[in-house]
DNA sequence: CATACTGTAATCATAATTAATACAGTTAGT
DNA sequence: ACTAACTGTATTAATTATGATTACAGTATG
């Protein structure tokens, strides 16, 4: 599993928790704690995804441009880390003429599509509101 | 995700595909594509949880010890994979003093631990058997 | 036109994964 | 008892993936 997810989700939730703010990608690296450069780059699919809007030059940066009750961390999933639930390592060959040898790879493939489908039903009952509170609760 | 889950359950599927046999670690190397000495790792593993036996010296090698229609992939995974799911990157800094940045690394390692939880549940679903079958009617 | 931003690509450093090697321990056959 | 064919396990080396950093072109504002 793919990090930029743990860093689209951290980032969609504190531009909730400024609401109308324009936040630039220094202050939103230095929340999530990593480099700027990789801020702006998630930051740039999720606005290609319509979950933020952008402003170049001075006073610019990044602001909410969707609903925080709506937004799930499925769509954030699909929109960021589709596909990396599978590893890349690949089992079997399928120049063998065993079917066990020559088959696994696609079967497994299938499975770990199923299983991510599967999931991202799960994260399509989370909102990034609902992270937010869940923040909020912490201690 | 780990790629010993894929070693595990191919070599589960090849060793029932092989009833009664001894495989040894060499020939289901050879079958998955990997190292004779990361299949021994791997089954060591399987062994501590029951689901093979092996035999070492002369003609030893590992043998199923259950029952493939009885066997899902959600023990396979927790016998080898659990926990896997969580990237290890850790966003946010719990020393901040904004709530967002000193409590994402906690939400989020309870949003992973449970979204794990889910596709296990999903896992549960398939057997060493029906995987098997699965393998058997690709073309 | 200087300043403060984003967009994006390229490079460097580090961490994670996989492959390979090595060797002690075990079993069976002779 | 000795040898051959195995497993168990640790260690090292090679490869790959990930994340940090740098660099610079493009854009908006005063």
């Amino acid at each position: 599993m793919n990090s930029e997810f743990t860093i689209a989700v951290h980032s969609l939730v504190y531009l909730t928790h400024l609401p109308g703010h324009m936040a630039s990608s220094e202050s939103i690296a230095a929340n999530v704690s990593t480099h700027p450069a990789r801020i702006r780059k998630v930051m740039g699919c999720l606005r290609k995804h319509g979950f933020v809007k952008t402003k170049e030059g001075i006073g610019g940066g990044y602001i909410l441009d969707c609903d925080p009750d709506e937004i799930t961390l499925a769509q954030v999933y699909r929109a960021v880390s589709c596909g990396s639930f599978k590893p890349s390592w690949c089992t079997g060959d399928p120049e063998q003429t065993c079917p066990v040898s020559s088959n696994a790879q696609r079967v497994m493939d299938q499975i770990f599509a199923d299983a991510e489908a599967y999931f991202e039903t799960y994260f399509a009952r989370i909102t990034i509101r609902s992270v937010l509170e869940k923040i909020k609760q912490c201690p």
